[in-house]
DNA sequence: GTTGCTTATGTAACCGGTTACATACAAACG
DNA sequence: CGTTTGTATGTAACCGGTTACATAAGCAAC
C-alpha cells in the first residue's frame, strides 16, 4: 500500500556509507570525495530519493516557507502581487503558502496561527492595521513580518509599499490641474481596508478653496463602480471627473459611462488607480497609476527572507507609482 | 535572540503531567479526564504553546499540506478558481501552497519535485498534459493528484473539470444558429496548453458544408485580443462573429472593434469564454461560457483530501459550462 | 481479600534527518 | 621513525512530537 518513502539510512546501506556522509553529501559539504560523492548521488538517482522534509525541518529548524496572507484572491491586483511573490520565493529556494483574510482582521488572526502552527517561518501581510494579539503572536514566535500595499515608517512592523495618500493627493491634484472643480470620488469599503481609508484622506487633503468633492463608497468590483455611476448619473450632477480607487471601479464607471452615452472624456474625464492590463488597451486609454505591485512582491520576500538566513533588519522600503496618462482624462472645456 | 519556542516537554513540567498526557489532551484523546485536560489546555493557552508541526509531521506521516500548480497567477481565470480551492482546502483543515509552472512541462516537473520535498501530500494540477516522469515521480511517492480545467476520463489521472471540446463545438453551433457563416476564432498558444487545443478542436468538429472558420493564434491577454483583430479588420473580411476562447482575449477584441468603429453586435458579433465579472456588465453584456471554476476547485480538494484522510479512490468528475447570452451576439442580419 | 476489569497516566522507542565529536589513516615534518 | 596535522568518514545524540506497552489506581464480584 503506502510503501515507506526511502530514508536517508537506506542510501546508507546502499552505498555502504554512514548517514552522515549521506547526508553531508547531500548539503554539499566539500569534506566528501569527489568518488563517494557520485555514488552516493547515484544511488540518491536510482532510487528516486527525496529528503523528508519534517525530518529536515524537525532538526535545522527552518521550514523555509514564507507565508502571505491577502484580503481576496478574486482581484488581478492580488494575483499579480502574489505571483512575483511566489516567483522570488521559489527562486531563492523557499515555498509560498498563501492564505486569504477575506478583509476580516479576526480571521485574519486565526489563519495565522494554523500558518505559524503549519511551519510559516516568515509573513507578508496587506496593510497596516491589524489586530494587537496578530503582533504578539508573531513576536513570541519570532517570526518576521512585513506590511505591503502602504508606507508608513511608524507601523508596527516594516512597510513596504507606496504611499497611498500622496498618490490619492496627486491623482487630484493632477484632475485639478485640467480645470477640474468639481470631482467624484469612488472608493471600495473603508471599514475593513486602511488602504482605501488613506486614498480618501489623501484625497481630501488637497486644499483649494474652489474644489468640490463628491466621495461615494461602493464594492471593489466591476458591478461595484457600474452601480455607482448610474446612480450619480441618474440625479442632475456637475461632477466632470470621476477618481476611482482602482482600476476595477473605473471599469464599471466606464460601462455606465457607455451605457448612459456619456463620452470619455469629452463629457467626462475618468480616472483610475492600478494599471491593470486592460487599462492601456481601452479606448481611450484610461489615466491611472501604475503601482508596483512586482517589485513590491520581490522586495518583500527578498527582506524577509535575508532576515532569515542572515539576521538582517528589515527596513521600510518606499517604492513609487507613476501617473499614466491616458485619453480618459482631459483639459475641462477642451474634452 | 531565537528563543526557543517551548516543546510539549515544557508544557508536561510545567503541569505535571507526563509528555503523553499533554500530547493525549492536544489530540483530543477522551482517555483524559476533563480535569487533567482543562490544566493542560490552561498552560497551552498561558504559554502560547504551539506544537511543532515538524515534529509532528515527522511521526505522524502527514503534513496536511495541499499544492496547486497552476500555468500563471496572472489571469483571474486561475484566482478565482485558486480561491476556491484555497476555501475548501483551510475549511477542511489543510494548508494550500501554489506554485506556477509558466505553461512550461519541464518546470512544472521541477517544481513539484521540490513541492514533495517540500512535503506536499496532494497536487493539483492543469490540464491533462504533462511529462511522463511526473506521473513516475508522484506516483512512487504514492501522492494522489487529479488534473483540472479539463475532462477526459481516459486520461492519467482523475479529470474534474468541464468539456473543453464539447463547449467550443457548442460556442459555434450556437453562433451558426444565429446565421454565422463566417466566424473568427482567436485562442491562446496551443503548444503549451492542451485546453485551448480541445476547444479549437471541438469548435472544428462542428460540421456543416457552408460554415467557414478563420482561427487566430493569439497570446492570451487583452493586447492579443486587441492585436489580432485589429490585424483582422485591416484587410478586408467577411467574419461577421469572433468567437475568443477566453474573456480576456475578447475584451481586447471588443477595445479594437471599439477603435474601429465596428459596433457590437451590429457589425460584428462577438463571443467570449470564462465569464469574468466585467463581461455581464458590459454594453452590452458578452455572450460568453459561465465555467463552473470555483466548483472546480472545492471538487478538487475534496477528492484529494478524502482520498489522503479514508484512502477513498478518486473518480473522475464532469462539471459543465452554462452558455450565458449577452447582447454582444445577435441574428445575422439583425444586427 | 484475591481476582479481574476498566480507566487514567507514565515510560521509552521511534520517526528521519543533522551535526558534534571520535576515529582512522595519510601526508608532512623534524 | 615518531609526532603532528589534516582530511574523510563513522558513531551516536538530538530535534519534538506520537503511541505501543507498562503500570497504577479504582471498583465490582465472588
Amino acid at each position: 500500500m503506502k510503501q515507506k518513502a526511502g530514508s536517508i539510512r537506506d542510501i546508507a546501506r546502499e552505498t555502504g556509507r554512514s548517514v552522515a556522509t549521506v547526508s553531508r553529501a547531500l548539503n554539499g559539504s566539500q569534506s566528501v570525495t569527489k568518488e563517494t560523492r557520485d555514488t552516493i548521488m547515484e544511488a540518491v538517482e536510482r532510487l528516486n530519493y527525496i529528503p523528508n522534509p519534517a525530518a529536515r525541518a524537525l532538526t535545522t529548524k527552518r521550514s523555509r516557507t514564507i507565508a502571505a496572507v491577502v484580503p481576496t484572491l478574486e482581484h488581478s491586483i492580488f494575483a499579480r502581487f502574489l505571483s512575483s511573490v511566489e516567483r522570488t520565493v521559489t527562486q531563492l529556494g523557499y515555498s509560498l503558502v498563501i492564505a486569504v483574510n477575506n478583509s476580516n482582521l479576526d480571521e485574519e488572526l486565526a489563519t495565522t496561527r494554523k500558518l505559524l502552527g503549519m511551519g510559516a517561518e516568515g509573513f507578508i501581510f496587506s496593510g497596516a492595521q491589524h489586530r494587537e494579539e496578530l503582533y504578539t503572536l508573531l513576536e513570541r514566535r519570532s517570526a518576521p513580518y512585513v506590511f505591503t500595499s502602504c508606507w508608513d515608517p511608524q507601523a508596527t512592523a516594516p512597510t513596504i509599499g507606496y504611499d497611498n495618500h500622496a498618490l490619492a493627493r496627486d491623482a487630484v491634484e493632477y484632475l485639478y490641474g485640467l480645470g477640474h472643480r468639481d470631482i467624484g470620488i469612488l472608493h471600495s469599503p473603508l471599514a475593513t481596508n486602511d488602504r482605501a481609508r488613506a486614498r480618501l484622506d489623501g484625497a481630501q487633503s488637497f486644499e483649494a478653496a474652489d474644489i468640490q468633492l463628491t466621495v461615494c463608497e461602493t464594492e471593489l468590483s466591476v458591478t461595484g463602480g457600474l452601480k455607482c455611476v448610474t446612480e450619480l448619473l441618474a440625479e442632475k450632477t456637475n461632477v466632470t471627473a470621476l477618481l476611482c480607487f482602482s482600476d476595477v471601479i473605473a471599469l464599471g464607471a466606464r460601462f455606465a459611462l457607455d451605457g448612459a452615452g456619456w463620452r470619455v472624456p469629452h463629457d467626462m474625464s475618468l480616472m483610475g488607480f492600478d494599471n491593470l492590463e486592460w487599462s492601456e488597451n481601452a479606448t481611450p486609454p484610461l489615466t491611472t497609476f501604475e503601482l508596483p505591485s512586482r517589485e513590491m512582491g520581490q522586495k518583500a520576500s527578498e527582506v524577509l527572507i535575508e532576515k532569515l538566513e542572515g539576521g538582517k533588519e528589515i527596513e521600510p522600503f518606499e517604492l513609487y507609482g507613476s501617473l499614466i496618462v491616458g485619453g480618459s482624462t482631459a483639459r475641462i472645456g477642451n474634452g
